[in-house]
Parts: structure tokens; C-alpha cells; sequence
RNA sequence: GCCCCCAUCGUCUAGCGGCCCAGGACCCCGCCCUUUCACGGCGGUAGCGCCGGUUCGAAUCCGGUUGGGGGUACCA
């Protein structure tokens, strides 16, 4: 390939960024990446109706924190500006005059009612516009002008067929009987995507396309459209297309904007590593070695290929993608665990990553359950019980009449204990419940766990106490005695 | 309806004619570790949609069939 790579990320900010969306981004990421080219990063945003600035404001933030880096786009700039459709209407518009100097276009004047009359009148099988504007004379044209018609442009497209080599699913061939006559801009003058994304591809220089399969059956057109282009002087190659398999959501269909597990805020909110989404993303329709399924973003830039893609759609499955997450948190040190725990901490109001004394605390704290956790929001309820005031603790689970018992036991044996360290803690404990009251370590320690970290589930107990300190400790061993 | 794409364990996949009576991972089920829950370790169940070809030999190639999915806009 001799030609440098170029490939770009066209979302269109309408709502919040999904899972496909992402997954896409890493795959032309990669692939850029991986042939040392250039990541386009491009806003589609021709339909001023559906944009909004929060959606546009989402997917830099997204990108930004998957570390998915661009090298031209918004932010950034670069030498094919702009980069948002919004702000190249004057290319659009002088794209659409040569098209039309060359007759590659037509104006129209059908609505989509006559339009559809028109088929059912016919019985044909094809939808779609049915090329009836194509050679208006001039009194026809006057005519509609008239009645104060205004009309789309269309493209006109050639007969015969259209053959192209999907970079995933090889050669793919359409008739263009198949394929209607299509707009390229509004009656009001607006550009659709029809035109913008193909333009934009020509004059970014964008050699290869990458793209979710919704859009397969439309590349014919864009196909057709880059001979115009060629013939106007607008490009001189027409980019290859790869169309990426769907990501699926439960049940058969293509995991859609209204499925809540589609949105990719919400994995970040649960506490994902970006690092283990996109690994887990990764794999949905590739994979790095027959038997290994985690790897680093490096090694995917290594490895990646676009003729390794399956064309399969692939079904997202949150079980295998936390387990991925896990495998990715594992990888990390914990000081790095700890520091990426504090916003969700903060957040959370266990505590405030500023002040000095919780710091520490967390610090001592980070070890007993940095290798126990999938997701970083799970520290919240593990440790939230070390940093509680003790006027807010509550306890979560019961303790039943037996377990108060036990926790008086507790109380006795622990207030003895000359040094408060786990090992003593340990020794008193289990010599106080296991020994002398012949309880089974379960019934021995739960109640203790529960009164001190007020849930059945915890950090090691030995330990927590130890850090939780006598004081505090014996405090809430009292307070439990009596619940 | 028409056009296009897809087809290996429940799920994600490896496999690009003999190495496969199909390998890995998740899930699930046992067992081990164990102060809870996890983590970790070990083991197990489970799959080439169907029918024809081609070939000495097919999960792998071809045709058909069935089943899924997507597209059919003055959305992207």
C-alpha cells in the first residue's frame, strides 16, 4: 500500500454514544494505528433536527476517555478542515453546481406520495424513486415551478452494475436497477448525508472506509458518486469499504439506541476500565490469537488486520465484558487501581480524595480489596464502612438473637487484646468463638463482620478491623450488642 | 415484496482440504483454597443448520435450501 492510510470516524451527534459506535472508533483507530497512517475524526451533523451540543460534547468526552486519540478533528484541526458538516455548506453547495454542470444530477420534483403511487400503479418490486424527473424538458420544469414546487437534487444512477471489494466480506456486486436515483439535498438546499459523507470522504483524502453493515447497501451509491468525482476533478480514488458486522443486543436484533445496555456512559458509570471495554469491544468480531482473549491496546495495533474481521454479527454480552473488565483491572498496580477508585469514592461521599487522613486510610485500606473487585464502583461498598461517621453507620444486614450473642463475645475478647493488630485479632477471636464457644468459623465470624462492617459481604475481617481501630471497632461491637 | 449480508458450543470466537471424533474464553456445573463475598486454581457439560455435489479426504471449496439480520427516506 503506497498511499499513506487515511481513515475517519463520521458520528452524527444525535443522542448518546453506543457500544457499536465505540466499537467502530477502535476498529479505524486501530487499523490507522496499526498502517502508521492518519485517524480522521469527523462530525456528521447535516441534520440540524435531531444534532445537539450535549450529544456533540459526549463523544469527544467518550473518545477522550477511551484514549482513542485523533489526529485531525475538532480540537485538533488539521489540514482538511473543517471537521463538523455543519460548517462546510459552501463545499456541499459548490460540489452540487459542478455535478450538476455535468449533468450528474437532476432536480426533482415528486413528492414521496406520488412517488410511491407511482410503484404501486406499476407493480413493481422495487421501492424508491422511479426516475420519473430524469429528463424533464424545460416547459415541465416551468410547470412545477409554477405551482411553486420546489425540488430535491437527485443522482442520476448509471445502469448496469456495481461491483466493489468490501475489505471484510470481499467482492459484493449490485444492479443498479436495485439501487433508485437518489437526493443529495434537500428542496430547501441542505445538503444530506448522502452528499456530505461521500465529499468529505473525497476531499479528506480518506483511502479506506470502515464502517457498521447498516451502511453496506448503500455504498453503491457512494461507489457511483466517486466516478462522478473523479469526472468533476473532486477526487481520484474512490476509498475502500470494509463494513463491520452489528453489534447485537438480547434476542436477534441490532443492539439499538433504546436498549439502555447500548449506551456506553453507563459502563463507564458502572465502573469500567476504558482499557477493558476495549478489549472486550475488540473481540466482538476479532480476534488477536486462537487462544488468548486479553491483550493490551498495543498489542491490538500489532495485531490488528481488517481481513481478520469476522463478518459475523456478534451478540454483546455484559457477563463475558465484566469478565474481560476484571482480567484488564488484574493487569494493574494498585496504586494505579486506588487512584482510578477516587472518583467514584469522591463521588459516592465515602471520601475526599483531598483529605490527607482518608488518603492514608484508603491507601491501607486499597490492598485487602484491589485483587476482590471487577469494577471500580465496587469499592464503594467494600470500604465504605472504614470511613463513615460513626453517627451515620448503619448496618445493611440483621443480626438474629445468636449473633448478638456472639458479637458480646467478641466484644469481651477483643477489649482484652494487648496489641490491635491482625494477628491478635485473629488469635483472640478464634480462640473466643471457634474454641471456646465450638462455633463453625461461618457462624463465628459472620456476625462480627456484620456488626463491625454492617454487611455479610466485606474485606477480609481481620483485617478491617484492624484498620477500622479498637475504638471504633469495639464501638460498633457494643452498638450491635443491643440493635 | 425486492435487494444485500450472515451461518462452528447458550454467547464471543479459532479453524483458511488431511494437524479437528473441532481449540480458547464467558456462562453453567462440580471440586480445591477459605474468616464472609469475591479472587485464584483444577476438572466437566455443550457446537460445525439441512441437502446435494467436488475430492482419496470437507467445519473448511461449489450449488441449493432453511434460518437470522440489514437496507429499501427530502435520517445518519
Amino acid at each position: 500500500m503506497s498511499t499513506p492510510v487515511r481513515v475517519r470516524m463520521a458520528p452524527s451527534p444525535t443522542g448518546s454514544p453506543h457500544v457499536g459506535l465505540a466499537r467502530t472508533a477502535l476498529y479505524n483507530w486501530a487499523f490507522a494505528r496499526h498502517h502508521g497512517g492518519t485517524f480522521v475524526f469527523r462530525i456528521e451533523d447535516t441534520d440540524k433536527e435531531r444534532n445537539t451540543t450535549e450529544s456533540y460534547d459526549s463523544l469527544i468526552d467518550l473518545m477522550q476517555w477511551l484514549g482513542l486519540d485523533w489526529d485531525e478533528g475538532p480540537l485538533k484541526g488539521g489540514d482538511f478542515g473543517p471537521y463538523r458538516q455543519s460548517e462546510r455548506s459552501d463545499i456541499y453547495a459548490d460540489v452540487l453546481d459542478r455535478l450538476r454542470a455535468s449533468s450528474y444530477t437532476y432536480d426533482c420534483f415528486c413528492t414521496t406520495d406520488e412517488v410511491t403511487a407511482r410503484r404501486k400503479a406499476s407493480g413493481s418490486k422495487v421501492m424508491g424513486y422511479d426516475g420519473f424527473c430524469r429528463e424533464l424538458t424545460d416547459e415541465q420544469v416551468d410547470a412545477f415551478r409554477a405551482e411553486g414546487r420546489a425540488p430535491v437534487v437527485r443522482f442520476r444512477m448509471p445502469d448496469g452494475e456495481i461491483t466493489f471489494t468490501d475489505l471484510v466480506r470481499g467482492d459484493i456486486t449490485f444492479r443498479t436497477e436495485f439501487v433508485p436515483d437518489f437526493a443529495l439535498a434537500r428542496a430547501n438546499g441542505d445538503p444530506l448525508y448522502t452528499l456530505t459523507a461521500p465529499v468529505d470522504d473525497a476531499t479528506m483524502r480518506i483511502t479506506h472506509v470502515l464502517r457498521g453493515e447498516d451502511l453496506l447497501s448503500s455504498t453503491p451509491r457512494q461507489v457511483a458518486l466517486f466516478e462522478a468525482f473523479k469526472a468533476i476533478g473532486l477526487a481520484e480514488e474512490t476509498p475502500q469499504y470494509g463494513h463491520l458486522p452489528y453489534v447485537m443486543g438480547q434476542g436477534n436484533k441490532k443492539l439499538s439506541k433504546r436498549d439502555p445496555e447500548a449506551h456506553m456512559e453507563l459502563y463507564r458509570e458502572q465502573g469500567f476500565l476504558p482499557e477493558g471495554l476495549l478489549n472486550y469491544l475488540a473481540l466482538l468480531g476479532w480476534s488477536i490469537a486462537p487462544d488468548r482473549d486479553v491483550f493490551t491496546l498495543e498489542e491490538m495495533v500489532q495485531a490488528f488486520d481488517i481481513k481478520d474481521v469476522n463478518p459475523n454479527p456478534a451478540r454483546f454480552d455484559l457477563k463475558k465484558a465484566e469478565a474481560i473488565n476484571t482480567s484488564q483491572l488484574r493487569l494493574l498496580p494498585l496504586d494505579e487501581i486506588t487512584e482510578r477508585c477516587l472518583p467514584f469514592l469522591e463521588k459516592a461521599g465515602v471520601l475526599d480524595p483531598a483529605d490527607l487522613p482518608d488518603r492514608q486510610l484508603l491507601d491501607q485500606a486499597m490492598p485487602l480489596v484491589g485483587e476482590r473487585i471487577n469494577k471500580l464502583t465496587e469499592v464503594v461498598d467494600m470500604l465504605g464502612f472504614l470511613f463513615v461517621d460513626d453517627a451515620d453507620f448503619t448496618r445493611t444486614d440483621e443480626l438474629d438473637d445468636t449473633g448478638r450473642e456472639v458479637v458480646a463475645a467478641s466484644y469481651d475478647a477483643l477489649s482484652a487484646i494487648e496489641h490491635w493488630s491482625t494477628a491478635e485479632i485473629d488469635e483472640a477471636l478464634r480462640r473466643a468463638l471457634v474454641e471456646e464457644r465450638g462455633l463453625k468459623p461461618r457462624h463465628a465470624f459472620g456476625p462480627v463482620r456484620i456488626a463491625v462492617t454492617g454487611r455479610k459481604v466485606s474485606p477480609p475481617l481481620f483485617e478491617s478491623l484492624e484498620l477500622l481501630g479498637r475504638e471504633r471497632s469495639l464501638a460498633r461491637l457494643r452498638d450491635a450488642m443491643s440493635a
